[in-house]
DNA sequence: CGAAGTGTTGACTAAACTCAAGTACTGTGG
DNA sequence: CCACAGTACTTGAGTTTAGTCAACACTTCG
C-alpha cells in the first residue's frame, strides 16, 4: 500500500504529456476507438477508469494469466501482442488465438471462475487489468457497457467458429492466408500498414494455430514468395498481391 | 388447473401425464436443473416463466433461426436435436455443433445483432423462446441471471476451443471417440443411458462436424465394430469399451 | 564467439481424400 | 403392404496433401 501510494506520487511530477504509456486514462488513449472505452460515453468514462490497472509492462514470455488461475479480472492489451493457448490432456500444446493491441482477453474465464487458457506475452507488452467485479458493476450500471461485454464474447465465439471452419475444410495455403488477411485488417484498425509489418509470432505459434507443422509453414511461405504473392523476411511481411490471397481463402477449389 | 383440463380435451386421448411438453411451465420442466431456470429461485422463476414463448414444435428439418435473421431471442430446446452450421464464402456448408435437450442456442448473435450461425432441427423438435430484451432485463435485475448468461457464452467458447484443438491436432479416430463420448456425458446430464443411444446425426454431419469426410466416418466407425470398442447399428450405438474410447481421445500418440 | 533456438529444404511416408461401385434404409404413392 | 425412388451408408482402389525424419542455415543473445 505504502509502495502504491510512492508510486502515485511519483507520478504527479510527470508532465501530462510524458506520462509513462501505462498511466495514461482511457480518455486519451489512442486505442480507445477500439477497445472497452467505446462502450461508454464522456462523463460515464471515469467509472471505468477508476477501476482499471495499468499494470507495469510484461516482459516477453510472461504471463497475463495462466490456464486454471482464478478468474478476477478482464484484460485490455495497450501494446504489444498476446498468444492465448491451453495444455491439451496429453500435455502439448494448442494455441487458441493471438491478441493484438484494443483488444480484450480473459473473457474465457467466466462461466468456470478461472482462465480456461493461459495469456503470454509474445514480447514487451502493456495491459490494463478490470477486475470482472467491477465490469460486472458497470455493466448493471449502464446497459451499454454490458452489451458491449455480451458483444465482446459472441465475437469470440463467432471468431472460433471461422476458426473451426478454417481447420476443418481448409488446405494449408488457405489457412495460412486467413491469418495473413486478419492481421492485415486488424493493423488496418490500428491505423498500421495492412500491407507489411512484422509478425509477432513464430512460426512454431503459427502452424500449433492453424494445425499445420512448422515445416509445412514455412513451405508455405516459401512457395508465397516464389509466386510473388508475399515478399517474406524472417518475420517481415509484405503482402506484393492481396487479391491472391483472398482468392485463396475464398477457397475457388 | 382448469387450463391444464382444456389442454387435454385437444390431446384427444392422451392421459395426464402425457401433456404436450410445450406447455409446461419452467418449475415442472424436467429439464430445469440444466437448463436457464437453475439462475432464479423460485419466486423469480414466473419472471423467466412470463417471457418465454412455448412456440408449436418444429418438424425435422425445420430452422429455429437462420443465418444472418435479425437476433431477437435466445432458445431453450425442451426436446429433439439441433444442428447449428453456417455457410462458407464458397456455399459449403460447415456444422458448428449439435444441440441436445436443456441447452440453449441462439447466443451467437449478440454482438452484431443477427445470427452468424442457422439451427435447424434434426427431428422434431420442442423449443422454448426467450425474447433477448426480457433476457437482458432479467439480467440486469437478477444478478445470477446476468452471471448465468455470461457463463453459457463462455461455456460455449470453451467447447469451440476444444473443438479447434481437437480438429487441429487429432486423428480421424480421436474425433469421433471425443464426439461419441460427448454425447454419452450429455445423455447422462438428462439422466438416459450413457453407453446405448441414437445418434441424431448423419455420417455426412458428424464428418462435417469434425472436418472429415463421411467415407472416413463411415471406415471409422467400422473399425470400431470389428476390435470391440463400439457396437454400429446404423444410428444406434453402444459403447462396449468406454476406456478404449477414453485412452483414444487421451491421444496415447 | 559459440550454443541454443528458429527457420528452411529435401526425401520419404502415412493418413485421409477422391472416385467409384454397390448395399441398405426411409418414406411415399399406388 | 409393397414397390420404387431417393438418400444414406459402406467398402475398395488409387491419389494427394501434409506429416515425419533428417540435415543444414540463419539469428539472437549470453
Amino acid at each position: 500500500m505504502q509502495q502504491i501510494m510512492a508510486e502515485n506520487l511519483s507520478e504527479k511530477n510527470n508532465p501530462v504529456s510524458c506520462r509513462s504509456a501505462f498511466q495514461t486514462k482511457c480518455g486519451n488513449c489512442r486505442l480507445n476507438s477500439i477497445c472497452l472505452p467505446i462502450a461508454l460515453q464522456e462523463p460515464d468514462l471515469d467509472s471505468l477508469d477508476r477501476v482499471i490497472h495499468r499494470n507495469k509492462p510484461l516482459r516477453k514470455g510472461e504471463h497475463v494469466f495462466r490456464e486454471n488461475d482464478n478468474f478476477t479480472a478482464i484484460y485490455a492489451i495497450r501494446s504489444g501482442f498476446v498468444k492465448a493457448y491451453r495444455l491439451t490432456d496429453d500435455g502439448k500444446e494448442q494455441v487458441t488465438g493471438f491478441y493484438f493491441p484494443g483488444e480484450i482477453i480473459g473473457l474465457d474465464g467466466i462461466s468456470q471462475n478461472k482462465h480456461s487458457v493461459s495469456a503470454k506475452a509474445l514480447e514487451t507488452a502493456a495491459i490494463c487489468e478490470i477486475p470482472f467485479e467491477d465490469a460486472e458493476a458497470l455493466s448493471s450500471r449502464f446497459p451499454s457497457m454490458q452489451r458491449h461485454l455480451f458483444s465482446l464474447m459472441s465475437q469470440e465465439i463467432i471468431q472460433d467458429q471461422q476458426l473451426i471452419t478454417l481447420l476443418s475444410k481448409n488446405t494449408a495455403e488457405e489457412r495460412i492466408s486467413a491469418l495473413i488477411l486478419s492481421i492485415s485488417d486488424r493493423n488496418a484498425a490500428r491505423k498500421l500498414s495492412p500491407t507489411s509489418f512484422r509478425l509477432p509470432m513464430s512460426r512454431t505459434d503459427i502452424g500449433n494455430y492453424l494445425g499445420l507443422t512448422v515445416e509445412t509453414v514455412s513451405r508455405v511461405f516459401s512457395r508465397f514468395q516464389k509466386n510473388g504473392t508475399l515478399e517474406v523476411n524472417n518475420k517481415e511481411i509484405t503482402i506484393l498481391d492481396i487479391d491472391q490471397l483472398r482468392g485463396i481463402v475464398t477457397s475457388e477449389a
